[in-house]
Parts: C-alpha cells; sequence; structure tokens
DNA sequence: AATTATACAAACAGATACGTATGTTAAAAC
DNA sequence: GTTTTAACATACGTATCTGTTTGTATAATT
C-alpha cells in the first residue's frame, strides 16, 4: 500500500527512532533488523527499502542526532568577558544536565562507546574523533584566554586543565552511561566541576590572605 | 586422539589467549565460536569441550585475569607514613604503566568496556561494579587519611577528591583504549595526576608552616 | 592386555539473519 | 481513466552460527 511521502518520511524516522532504542538495548551487533522492524511496527521491507543494510542504518542513525553548534560555543567564549572559568564551569555544568535529561542522548551515546568499531562503521569512529578534537581545541582556546588574563592557577597549564577536564568529564559520563546510571549526573558532576574549577581558580596568594584574614 | 592432562590444560589456556584476542578484534557478540576456534588452531570441538557456550568461555576469560591484590595496596596505603598523597599518585601513575605495558591488560579492559552487558553476562558486570566499589573505597580511605593529616587542601573532600581521580583515570583510559591509543597513557598521565595532586596538596597555610619550619 | 574414560574432530540438525526477488496497493503522473 | 511508480509486505534462497551427536585415537586404569 503506496503511502504518501510525508507518511513515508515518518516511517523512515520510527525506523531510526526503533533502532535507537533496539540498538541502545540488545547492541548494535547483536540486534538484528527484524527486532528493528518489529519495534517500529513495519517488516524488514521498509527498511530495506529506506536503507541499504545495517551498517546505513547506522550511519544514518548518527547522522540524525543534531551536533551542538560549536560556533555559538566559540562566540560566546570569546565574548564572556570577565571569568572565563566560570563561563566553561557553566557551559561543562549545562551539559551534564542535559545529557541527563535527554535519554536521546543517552542511548545515542552509548550506543557510540559499546559500538565495536570493526572496519566498516570506522568512519563513525574517525569523525566522532574529529568531533572531539575539535571541543578539546575549543576548550584550550578558553583556558589559554584563561590563563592570559590571569585567572588560571600557576598550578595549571591551559593544556593541562583541558585534560584534566576533559577526562574527568568522559570518565563521569561512561561510568553513569556504561554502568547503570548509579548516581545523579547533574548534582554529582556540578560538585566535581566546583572543585576542580575552584582548584584552578585557587592562587595561592590570594588564599593565603583569605586564610590569614 | 587424547592428550595428556597437561597438553589438555595447555588447548584450554591457548582457547582463552585465542578468545581474548578475537574478541577484542570483533567484539564479544561479533565473533563466532568457529573464529576464536581456528585462532587457537583447533575445533567448535574442543571449545564444547572446555566450556559449555560462549557466554561460560566469556566468564572463564574474565576468571583467568589476575585480580590486583587489594589488601596489599591497602596495607601499603596504612604503612605509607608520611605523605598519602604521594603514595596514591605513584601508585596510580605505576598503575597507568603497567597498563601501557601489558597488552593484555589492554584487551580485557577493552572488551569489559565495550561488551553490551545484556542479561547473560550481567554477572559480569555486577562483579565489575563490585571491584571498582572496592577501589573507590580504598581510595577515599586513602584521601581520609590525608585529610585528618592535613595533607589534602581545604578546596577538596576526601570523597571530591576520589572521585575526581577515579574519573581522570576512567576517562583518560576510556579515551586511550577506546578511541585507539594516540597518546602516551603513561607521559600523559602522570603529567596530569602531577597537576591534580598539585592542586591536592597546594594547601597554603600547611605549606606555609611547612616552609616555615 | 584389555577396558575405559578422556580429549578432541567431524558430521548433523535446527535456528536465525541477511539479501533479494517478487507481489501488492495506492498515490502520482499523464 | 489508465499507466506508472513509490512504498512497502511477503516469500525465498542461502550462509552462518549454534548445540548436539557421533566417531576415534590415545592416555589412564585395572
Amino acid at each position: 500500500m503506496r503511502r504518501t511521502k510525508a507518511e513515508a518520511e515518518e516511517t523512515r524516522n520510527s525506523i531510526l527512532r526503533a533502532a535507537e532504542r533496539v540498538f541502545f538495548e540488545k547492541g548494535v551487533s547483536n540486534a538484528s533488523l527484524d527486532d528493528v522492524a518489529k519495534a517500529a511496527g513495519v517488516t524488514r521491507g521498509a527498511i530495506y527499502w529506506h536503507f541499504s543494510n545495517k551498517t546505513d542504518l547506522f550511519l544514518e542513525l548518527y547522522n540524525s542526532v543534531p551536533m551542538p553548534q560549536e560556533d555559538m560555543i566559540a562566540r560566546e567564549i570569546e565574548e564572556s568577558g570577565s571569568d572565563v572559568l566560570f563561563y566553561i564551569e557553566r557551559t561543562a555544568g549545562d551539559w551534564l544536565e542535559e545529557m541527563a535529561a535527554d535519554e536521546h542522548r543517552q542511548r545515542i551515546l552509548t550506543i557510540l562507546l559499546r559500538c565495536p568499531y570493526g572496519e566498516d562503521l570506522l568512519p563513525v569512529l574517525e569523525r566522532q574523533q574529529e568531533v572531539d578534537d575539535r571541543h578539546v581545541a575549543l576548550l584550550e582556546n578558553a583556558f589559554t584566554k584563561a590563563r592570559s588574563e590571569g585567572y588560571l592557577n600557576a598550578n595549571w597549564t591551559a593544556q593541562s586543565a583541558t585534560k584534566a577536564l576533559w577526562w574527568m568529564m568522559g570518565g563521569l559520563c561512561s561510568e553513569w552511561l556504561l554502568f547503570g546510571r548509579r548516581f545523579d549526573l547533574a548534582v554529582e558532576g556540578r560538585e566535581g566541576l566546583k572543585r576542580l574549577f575552584g582548584s584552578f581558580r585557587q592562587v595561592p596568594s590570594a588564599a593565603e590572605t583569605l586564610v590569614v584574614s
């Protein structure tokens, strides 16, 4: 029964959403296209009409997730006049909060973390690495600005601060996503960020003044 | 052709080592028992003789990896008289170095990170969580001792320091293992540890006292 | 020395899962 | 109004993987 173009696009989207759930629950390589089809309320025929195979479906699923606009973030960093560190901390905390609230993102990221990047979906891995590299570069720029404006503790370089933050965020999210969300991501995350950025800011002389006074 | 008991144990071990390589390369659920058998130079008959199925093989592989003796670490923490923080930093750095040198551990950990913990190998996940929880508890004890002895900066609590270190180590290793070892784990790791522990130690008043005395 | 149990290999049967080929219906195109 | 074609469903053939069964040579047992 031929559907209208809008309806077809609807089924395509429902297949993508079903693939997201099924891939998340059973793992990409463990899920069959029939699982996805049943979850979407269609048959494998519909999947093979809209996508060429499972790898293609996975790639399209990966492409369907909207990327955060890095340009905007970069511009905001430029414009964040006073305390750059405060802005970075707030952005990181907000990102955690969005992650905790958005099951869509959680599933996509979990799938990406767990997926066995063997040969066929290697382009996904490479693209993911590009995105990560750009994010790290953005962070390092921000921390460099913070250092040049005297906000960064002498103990930290822009690079080491970037990596410390990046790895902490990564470890935090990995544990939360891969090991069953056993804590409140936003609360624990913001607490950790507070401490880490406290140590970024803590310039000894000022601290001494604080303690002495 | 029946082999002697020693030879049988040898083939069992070769199957386990082959499973480690194959699971690492193709992913657990994507690897067939025939792949493992061929990699081990046997047939599936040998595998089904020594193990009951793939899940059992995976569990035995997981059990075959020797656990670091926590008791010893705990005792060393107790005995580390002077600077507990220095000991923790050194232990963490050594752990990274061992990881970088031991391809065996790398593969096992990668498999564990990527494996789709669905239903059947849930006990593995739970045991892994227990191990992690004990490690975190050990760390927190050490940091508590560090705090009570005045080595820990007022900016950090024992808990927040524990989590910061834990997440940073986790993010570091996850990125290194899952995304293709694009940097020197030991060097970058020790650098990051140096900065983080620098901020742990940096306690103005105590440092002042130390310097003055 | 004969028997038995062990350590596998080889063959077999059943279940998926994949890709394709074909069928079907209704929306477009003319 | 007829034809065409898009959007699927259904059916088919095939490869693969699994679990079991059977075969077999040799070490261990008696």
